[in-house]
DNA sequence: ACACCTTTAAAACTAATGTTCTCAGAAGGG
DNA sequence: CCCTTCTGAGAACATTAGTTTTAAAGGTGT
């Protein structure tokens, strides 16, 4: 998406560096700070590169502002911003799943969002929550009231946690996911209990749990 | 502590400025631009109170540097910076509950740290956080390898979620705590198990669970 | 080779912005 | 009452920092 042709080292290296100074400072460099960190001959070619990064979405520029440099991420955010993630809907054993869309639609606006830790949008991209409702997910060691966070996804590697629906059941669960041939074993997160077992046809997966999180007071 | 004296309303509402507009905005104000928010009449004034603040610990200034402005936190900290909370030890049935000092200590930097939502901090205030180790905290819907971010606390409200220290059977223990007059009801998350019930004098409270993490991947 | 676009360069220009100087009123203490 | 300290005001000053101008080197395709 962004990246339509290729990026250049030193347009790189700006980057980089923008992003690094500031986390350590606090507040973004000016370009003549770019220009000594970068050893760039001139601070024209440090106003052409940051023109580039602007254009391309990499960063905004706020005119004739002192620092005016903004760093975005991939979704075209802010960086730095406090991370949140929307609550899209809730799960319960026999609720319809919300659909998730790559664009944040206009209907997702009354649901809440939540504060999540910035490396989990870091390391994952855009995610979405759901909000448990009821015991239905106790075997998934999940409460009622928990927040689950999603990476949409349709696929899944053996072993990982995931959003299943089950169709015949039209039934929505957490489970641990793992292909047996033409059958797919669904394992709850609490060893104590059974696995389930069902037609790889049955099971549709929605996205991979990426962090459970429950908040007290 | 850095409230010595009293602060003037003009200077509070500087400071409550700064921070919306970084905020806002992701980069410090100017000078002229908290004056013209605050209607202050002269550069000076606001150069003037930004002095105080800095020499009271509310801030830091970078001299002859554009929006050099640095907010603190009531622990001389940086605001902004990545909200971490310091895993002081790990949690088992029948293991020795690591002491939560106010204080950061030399010996818990050998252990790791944790992000955190930016909200926990905020609204929280000085955290801790212990690593599950095994499934005895099953019944507390906590899973090996969570963690459970805690509130150091001596005391807590009917109802809460705490860390439990049982002196005789020496076991530490995460389960809602309900006193019953000389008697003490823990009840596991889990409401399919039962609680249980002992003296007083046996239970010792270290802190308050304030959220449980989980992460996958 | 040529045209065309990207990238780098050096210097100057202008606006943005921190700092300082001088003056003055208000509040408190001896 | 005078003195000191705190606070506010207006203007000017000096540096920082964004922007522009002009030129040229390095590619790429024709």
């Amino acid at each position: 998406m962004t990246l339509n042709k290729k990026m250049p080292a030193r347009r790189q290296r700006i980057l980089d560096f923008i992003q690094t100074f500031i986390e350590d400072n606090g507040l973004p460099p000016t370009v003549r700070d770019i220009q000594k960190a970068c050893e760039i001959s001139s601070t024209s070619v440090v106003d052409y590169n940051l023109r580039i990064l602007d254009r391309d979405g990499f960063l905004n520029r706020r005119p004739d502002v002192a620092r005016g440099i903004e760093l975005l991420d991939d979704a075209g955010q802010p960086v730095g911003a406090v991370p949140r993630v929307q609550i899209v809907g809730r799960i319960a054993a026999g609720s319809p799943l919300p659909v998730f869309s790559a664009e944040g639609n206009a209907a997702s606006q009354e649901f809440e969002s939540i504060e999540v830790a910035p490396d989990l949008p870091k390391r994952h991209g855009r995610l979405f929550a759901l909000e448990v409702q009821g015991q239905s997910m106790i075997d998934a060691l999940i409460d009622d009231g928990d927040v689950v966070v999603i990476k949409p996804s349709h696929l899944a590697e053996p072993g990982e946690m995931v959003v299943a629906w089950l169709k015949d059941e039209e039934e929505a669960t957490l489970k641990k996911f793992y292909p047996e041939g033409d059958q797919v074993r669904l394992q709850p997160a609490n060893s104590s209990m059974d696995p389930i077992r069902c037609s790889a046809g049955n099971v549709e997966i929605r996205g991979k749990v990426v962090s459970v999180i429950r908040k007290f007071g």
